[in-house]
DNA sequence: CCCACATGGGTGAATTGCTA
DNA sequence: TAGCAATTCACCCATGTGGG
């Protein structure tokens, strides 16, 4: 008996997995789909980083792009749930898709209590590749110049008390080649916008002009929701149109025209790196609820793998395909012919 | 999930700026 | 240059980030 029971505790042991977290569900999940997706652009885009990164010498950036081509590699499914580990890069797709969503949810039961919130952009004349680091610095710098002011004169009693959320944005203008990093930023009121707004252009111009008053847009938010989603976007568009003026509204799922800058893209998270994205002024967040769920063993489960060419992961035993995506052929189009890579 | 690391917010102290 | 105001610095630690 002993023996017996020694061999059945030793084969449960072996055929034991250690997952982490609460696991996403898999049935009628359609962000299962998503994911496959997000998998499949971020890795065309990983792969064209690793070698604009191989080829300047940034041995180490390339080594994270490869570590966002092997997220969610291996996939591990039990009792109608799915676990795997997560590259938590700002350039891959799924992992700013999660981030995203526990920021926004972080925020939203405080922007929805605020009496009249407003989203204002605060951004600079546009800039080339070679001034990008210098000029990202310099925005950071004289934003928390301004932030360190406010408080001081609210401390003293000659000002208002600034309360805010902010994010650091960059966007790419493939048509003028040039680089405009922005602020997105929450205010409770339309007074500490306008506050913020003056202190900006003001701070911008000490030395040479670089903000004018209209580039500095500020509108009232009606849905909150949509405000931070807005705001909460994670430093740079993937898919971008080569010329953003275009006004055109674009359908659901049109991409006509949509090219991928791999080269800008690489430029803006390195020139981003080391830099906080989002942050709290003003006000403390309150206090993330432990779930006190660590890890847990599980036997009888399965395991699948991503296969990048069939852009889907793949039962290691059954070799069932675990999302059945697939790709659309606009997309496959794009991320295979119009990964631009030139140097600008 | 936990942990390590480092940026940057909060705040008192030091420095700089302004005016008479 | 005194005297006061405004701005910037320095330090602590909360929190964004990323690895395992």
């Amino acid at each position: 008996t002993l023996a017996q029971n020694r061999t059945i505790s030793f084969d449960g042991l072996i055929n034991n997995e250690v997952v982490f977290g609460n696991g996403t569900p898999m049935e009628n999940n359609p962000s299962i789909l998503k994911r496959a997706n997000k998998k499949a652009i971020t890795n065309a885009l990983v792969l064209a980083m690793v070698d604009i990164a191989n080829e300047k010498g940034e041995f180490e950036r390339a080594k994270k792009y490869w570590n966002t081509f092997h997220c969610q590699n291996k996939l591990i499914s039990h009792n109608g749930r799915y676990y795997t580990d997560y590259c938590k890069n700002r350039w891959c797709a799924t992992c700013c898709g999660i981030r995203k969503a526990f920021i926004l949810n972080r925020y939203y039961p405080i922007i929805i209590n605020w009496e009249e919130p407003h989203l204002l952009t605060l951004t600079i004349k546009a800039i080339k590749a070679e001034d990008l680091h210098n000029k990202i610095n310099e925005v950071i710098n004289n934003f928390s110049k301004i932030r360190d002011r406010c408080n001081k004169r609210h401390q003293r009693g000659k000002g208002m008390k600034v309360i805010f959320i902010k994010s650091l944005e960059c966007n790419f203008n493939a048509t003028k080649r040039t680089y405009n990093p922005h602020y997105h930023i929450i205010t409770p009121n339309r007074e500490t916008a306008l506050y913020l707004k003056q202190e900006w252009i003001k701070e911008c111009n000490k030395t040479s002009f670089n903000a004018g008053n209209n580039a500095q847009h500020l509108i009232k938010i009606e849905d909150v929701e949509k405000g931070l989603v807005e705001v909460i976007k994670y430093g740079a568009k993937i898919l971008s149109d080569p010329d953003p003026t275009h006004k055109r509204k674009r359908n659901r799922g049109d991409m006509v025209g949509l090219k991928v800058y791999a080269r800008a893209l690489h430029n803006i998270y390195n020139a981003m790196n080391n830099h906080r994205l989002y942050g709290s002024i003003g006000f403390k967040l309150p206090e993330v609820e432990n779930e006190n769920i660590s890890f847990k063993y599980v036997s009888n489960y399965e395991s699948w793998t991503y296969q990048p060419q069939q852009m889907d992961w793949i039962n290691n035993e059954t070799e069932k395909k675990f999302t059945e995506y697939e790709i659309d052929s606009y997309l496959e189009y794009i991320l295979k012919t119009c990964m631009d890579k030139e140097t600008f």
